[in-house]
DNA sequence: TAATTTACCATAAAATCCCAAATTTTTCTT
DNA sequence: AAGAAAAATTTGGGATTTTATGGTAAATTA
């Protein structure tokens, strides 16, 4: 399985046309089945959850198998509701254009409180696309809970044992 | 699982290419699953410890462990949304070109204030770049630790059972 | 028809490719 | 073991391609 790696920053024009980092496009089109040369590669984008400030971007591969999941759930159940909201509702399937640019519609842009510039990071088999101060004050956050560890601390740690709070 | 072993120091042109050590470059080739005869060989550098005066870069099969376990995270744990940013956002996948080459892109340089050298040392599974000069100041910290010890000071010792620090 | 969206064209900057000169290391031969 | 030949490595420069971004015209839609 592709996944994204990276991060960058590209402006938005006032049409609400921005670049999509040129890795990223690699593997959106690759993790489109239904993509052929002379096509242009789908993608999802899912704006829906209020708590997060920026919009979460699924390949096809990766939308069809959170897609598949949610079918598995018991009809009416409140987790496939909130789901089906999110995923099926609240979400915008669009496409890489020619000039490797996605648009991103005034509604989109203003969930994330964005206007001129939008700030991309990957996220595993996802990547996000936020306000670049929101996302910096969320890093500095991050970091300064770094700084607060052990000198000798390594992130890794995580992966061990993690009694996560 | 092969390792890398090592160090050198190479020249760092104006567009950011630089030699990877060849010894380092079998190892990166090995650990790529998907390397061909044809195809450069793959790795991927992380750049985002601000508490880290290097680059660390990861073979394929390196990068794919990490990515593996950061999976069996649980969602929206902290642990793992620092592990993604970190391994996946502030990450640069990259290869070795045709003549043993890799280009460091500016923001990676300025990350380690590197301008036209680089030193090389390996880490186990992982090697390293830094500032040479920055280098030294590390090795000499070490070097100055290990002279406050006793004679008889073995750092062998360090394997057994190690109640470090 | 007015407004919005989509298609098409253009350009500067940056990244990549291709070729090649010097080294250095290894191999071969005597 | 020494010297010569071959191969691999490190480094550089120019040409080509890709990328990021802007603008205009055509098309859709309300």
């Amino acid at each position: 399985m592709r996944r994204f790696r990276g991060e960058s920053l590209h402006k938005i024009d006032t049409k609400g046309r921005v670049s999509i980092p040129a890795l990223f496009r690699r593997v959106i089109q690759a993790c489109d089945p239904n993509w052929q040369e002379g096509l242009p590669p789908e993608l999802v984008i899912v704006y829906g959850d209020a708590r997060r400030p920026f919009l979460e971007c699924y390949t096809v591969e990766a939308i069809e198998e959170v897609d598949r999941k949610i079918d598995q759930l018991p009809r009416g159940s409140v987790g496939r509701k909130t789901l089906e909201r999110l995923f099926h509702g609240q979400s915008y399937p669009t496409s890489v254009d020619e000039t490797g640019r996605l648009v991103l519609p005034a509604k989109l842009r203003q969930k994330i409180a964005v206007e001129s510039e939008a700030y991309f990071i990957a996220a595993g088999d996802t990547f996000q696309i936020w306000n670049p101060g929101r996302y910096n004050e969320d890093q500095a956050k991050t970091e300064a809970w770094l700084s607060d560890q052990p000198d000798d601390f390594d992130p890794l740690s995580f992966l061990d044992g993690g009694q996560e709070g």
